[in-house]
DNA sequence: CTGTTAGCGCTTTCAA
DNA sequence: TTGAAAGCGCTAACAG
């Protein structure tokens, strides 16, 4: 199989010099003379010479490799997000390994297996639906693997993490539609093991409270974050005996669920429809090319979260840690606040 | 930094054997006695050992990993690949690197040198707008790296790829349009140095001219990909001095940004477009609730593309390796991997 | 500036 | 069933 595997000795013995001298060469190192580093360079590039990071990174147990883990690729959320940490990870000379959790615990374990086994040098994680047990995360402290969650995030104290303030923005969608004169505000919420949609959910009924606005069981219903989940949520409320007058949805992907399924049974969409989350930008311009505004979140997110892990975060943004960024997002007021914790 | 190493060599000093015996245990190696192994694999779970796949993989010169090239993850057809892709490489115990090129030929290169470098066992590649030399594959060539192309190939003779026929499928889709009674049709064309959409281009002027209609150059707008270009090319064609009645798009995602824009100037959709392309599942429910059918195309073209890598190919169609697959598509009669959308 | 030597952590002969 | 020894390909002291 594997029958052109050069390596440095056969350089070395080709040229008649030690293996050393060729590892300092192809290194650029400055402690080989010009002359000897050109002869080695045009013999690696005439035999076809790749390093082996196998071996390298084993001799120097650095990777210059992170771990990025998240529920799927294909949820715009998170490609925008992937785009910013490989921006962020190559500057600073590092490759990523993308990884899916596709919303299993199970496979989120094993994946930090797979992680840990070829020694990435940190790990970037938005974690799964299921995922309420942190077991697999501690591991990667005993290991000393540096670790950042972004969104999705756990309430592990002395964790870093880059998030947006949940709460408020959920206070502020629903707030907007009290303002709008709705008064039977329904709320589409996600797994409520997730951080944020727990936020979301409480921000939710601190607004209703605030407003003195009784809060009704009946009106929360929960999903797994499907399209299609929009539509049957949608009818619940709709066969509920009495009006429902406005909808916060805490997840983008829902609410166009909702909405689509309004459209399609011919039924004129609720006083108004608030949402929580970072919408596909293409998707949210179809279903009204007003909301076709920056949707830059996911990747600032991406970028700020590794910057954080390689310890990166530019001197503008170290004293932000700990305290608030502002991001645009499709949120009704067009901005929420990131919030940066670092933990050592 | 990295303190816990644990190595075998560790449990086998605390437990008084030797580390080969050891590594057997952890391999679950029949030629090691069951009290050993359990003493084994107790010690390395109390340890919290974990295997350096580095050093493991070194030495069997065998990662059990591919890399998998795409343009960019957040585009549908390419992350439902993916899944495709990775179902496929796991049922053989295969883990797999993600990588996006995000169109450019020069990062395609770079991350082929670095899979090589990590000594993946295959490489699944979807090529870049602008690859236009081939060069870096037959690098992977040299190496007896074995990779096959999905999708988006190049037109190297004797290599493995997985492509729809775009001929055909251009064909039909034009030859609907004319069906339709459609003599204007216009056609918004990919990048001309990709096989598909030179194909689907072909496939339009054959069933132009078979119908006898006459081909226009100025009908013919190319794009770069992007949703803005389907604006650009719609006002191009709407500026021109006759009647455009029909619409054949090599893109979805250009024919989406076209319908979008003809939505907004409120310009009523000429008589047909037809769509020849993998359109993302939430956008074209948005556009059209009727348009949401089985998408399963692009992971159908992963898994194939992955077992052909792997020589899984079901059956002993062993000799279609090194030719290429042709994965049959119907147009609007049938859920497909390539579909033709219809719009009013 | 270059060579010698040792060893990263693992697997795998070959012997016992 | 276990041990001893070699070596995957590379880098990094240390010497010269």
């Amino acid at each position: 199989m594997h029958t052109n595997e050069v390596t440095i000795h056969d350089i070395a013995e080709i040229l008649g010099i030690n293996s050393s001298t060729v590892s300092r060469a192809l290194n650029n190192s400055p402690r080989v003379a010009q002359k000897t580093k050109d002869k080695i360079l045009k013999k690696a590039n005439e035999l076809g010479y790749q390093r082996n990071d196998l071996a390298s990174n084993l001799r120097k147990s650095k990777t210059f490799t992170l771990g990025v883990i998240v529920p799927r690729i294909s949820r715009h959320f998170f490609s925008s997000a992937i785009a910013g940490i490989e921006e962020a990870a190559f500057k600073e000379g590092y490759n990523v390994i993308i990884c899916q959790s596709l919303e299993s615990l199970e496979r989120e374990q094993s994946i930090i297996n797979t992680l840990v086994a070829n020694r990435v040098d940190g790990v970037l994680i938005s974690i799964s639906m299921e995922t309420e047990n942190y077991k697999h995360f501690k591991g990667l402290e005993q290991r000393n693997i540096p670790f950042v969650f972004f969104d999705r995030h756990c309430n592990i104290s002395k964790t870093s993490k880059v998030v947006i303030d949940d709460f408020e923005a959920a206070y502020r969608a629903t707030e907007h539609l009290i303002q709008q004169k709705s008064t039977e505000i329904a709320h589409f919420s996600g797994p409520q093991n997730l951080e944020i949609y727990k936020n979301r959910f409480k921000g939710y009924k601190a607004a209703l409270e605030n407003y003195k606005i009784p809060f009704r069981e009946e009106l929360v219903i929960a999903s797994s974050l499907m399209e299609d989940d929009g539509a049957k949520n949608i009818k619940k409320i709709l066969s509920l005996p009495f009006q429902v007058d406005g909808l916060f949805c805490a997840n983008d992907v829902v609410a166009i669920g909702a909405i689509q399924y309004l459209k399609k049974i011919g039924i004129k969409i609720p006083e108004d429809i608030a949402i929580v989350g970072f919408s596909n930008e293409t998707t949210s311009s179809v279903i009204d090319p007003a909301l076709t505004t920056i949707h830059q979140s996911g990747f600032k997110i991406g970028q700020i979260a590794t910057n954080l892990l390689l310890d990166k975060i530019s001197n503008d943004d170290k004293k932000q840690i700990h305290e608030t960024i502002i991001v645009k997002t499709n949120l009704i007021e067009r901005k929420s606040s990131l919030r940066i914790e670092k933990h050592e």
